[in-house]
Formats: C-alpha cells, sequence, structure tokens
DNA sequence: CGGAATCCCGTGCGATACTG
DNA sequence: CAGTATCGCACGGGATTCCG
C-alpha cells in the first residue's frame, strides 16, 4: 500500500486510464495551468480560462477536488469568497501539464495548416 | 507564415484549444506511446492499445493522420498489410505525452483512494 | 488482414435563467 | 459573488455485423 504502486496505461483493466480521460477533460489542462500561478476565486478563474459557464466551471473544480488535485475554501464572508489552490498533487501535474502546453502552443500553426490542407485536397483544389 | 507563430491556451478565439482537445481524445496518448517504439500494423496497434474497437481505432488514426501526427503506409499484398508510423510532428509529441503517461501512472494510485475516500464519506463511513 | 456500415446510448458541454 | 436548476443536443465511443 504505501510502496508507491505504479500504474500501466496500456492495461484495459488499470485505472491509469481514467487518470488520462481526467487530464484529457476539455478544461483540466487550463484550470491546472491558471493556479499554477497560485489561488484564484471563483469569478478570477472564469476570466482567465476564458468561455467557459458557471455549470462547467463548478462541475469541472468538483471532479478536479474530488480527485485531489484542488483544494476549495470558502471564507464566510459577505459577499461570499472562495478560493481554489492546487494541492500538492496538482502541483505536480503542473510540469507535464504545461509541457502539453507549451507543445500545443508551439505546434498549432502546423496542426492548422495539414487540417486545411486536407480538407482542401478533399474539395479538389490543387489538383483541377 | 514562416515564423513559428504561437498560440494563446488561454484565447477562446485560439484554435491552440482544439489542438488540447485532439490530445485530450482518449485514445490519442495511448497511440502515440505505442507507436514511439516505432511502426506498427493496424493489428499489432491494437493489440498494444487494449481493449479498442476496430471502428474507433480507425477513426483515431484517421484524426491522427489528419493533423499530421502519423502516417499510414498500405502495401498492396495480399493479405493487406498497413503500416503505422509518427511523422515528425508526432515524433515532437512523444515527450509532452510521455510524461503525462508517466505522471498518470505514478499517481493512480493517490487519485484513486482520494476518490474512494470521498465515495465512502458521501455514503457515511468514517463517522458513523 | 484491415477495415466499412449500421445501430445505439451515455454524457460532456453549452445556453439560459434563477438564488442564498 | 458564487454558485444551482433545467433543458437540450451533438457526438465520442461501444457492440455487432459484413466486405474486398
Amino acid at each position: 500500500m504505501e510502496d508507491p504502486w505504479t500504474g500501466d496505461a496500456f492495461n484495459p483493466a488499470c485505472p491509469t486510464r481514467t487518470v488520462l480521460d481526467r487530464v484529457g477533460d476539455r478544461w483540466t489542462v487550463l484550470i491546472i495551468e491558471a493556479l499554477a500561478a497560485g489561488p484564484l476565486r471563483f469569478g478570477q478563474l472564469r476570466e482567465r480560462v476564458g468561455a467557459i459557464t458557471p455549470k462547467v466551471l463548478t462541475a469541472s473544480l468538483r471532479s478536479l477536488q474530488r480527485d485531489g488535485l484542488i483544494d476549495r475554501t470558502a471564507y464566510a464572508e459577505v459577499p461570499p469568497r472562495v478560493e481554489y489552490a492546487l494541492t500538492d498533487l496538482g502541483l505536480s501535474l503542473r510540469t507535464p501539464v504545461a509541457a502539453l502546453r507549451t507543445w500545443a502552443e508551439q505546434n498549432v500553426a502546423a496542426i492548422v495548416a495539414h487540417r486545411t490542407r486536407d480538407l482542401d485536397e478533399a474539395q479538389g483544389i490543387g489538383h483541377v
């Protein structure tokens, strides 16, 4: 139990896949990256992530919390204030997730170009 | 055009998000990792990835091909032989994706434990 | 062997509106 | 401010069957 058991992503029965699915969630990367710089409030998070509805943001945060990646702290004030912060586990996710985002940002042009080219070919452009 | 333009994942209008979605696909990580060691045939890929139906594997491969991450080579033989290999772009994805898989495999235990604990609390276990 | 075709279902996600 | 409540739907993905 205490010896850090390691999963196998290629084993269909291994829950490692569910962990990959979690990272694969549409908002996980953005939320982790947003919180990487420090705790944020709900509204701040909403602005930073951009184009996410409150419902979905709430659901994503609950899910991340459930997996132990973030902590939620509610302050009994008026008006209400709630802060979200990465846990140690969440902090450990910053590195791989940042690498992923960097890769995405650097290669988005190439990928979009490829998609467009394929579309053009499908439409017959280039060999008329 | 030729200066490597960099995206911004936090900009909702930036296609970088679609790139993140691609990596977030349930099978992308496994397929990239499987091909990281070298080209594989359809059937081999199926075995290696595990528990993926032909239809979904085909769809995933087409999608990856469309984004320029893998190449498909069909040999006109009997029986048919088709090989899939990473492109240069796909090769560049190995590093971040490997980091992600490693993280998932190393932290799956902690995450599952967290999920279970929350479930238990929801059922009242631990404070009866 | 490497798919394609068809049927089908859960659910992630979005839009809108309301509340403690 | 920080959510909840409802509605709705596209669609990713699975099971099954058949084809060149």
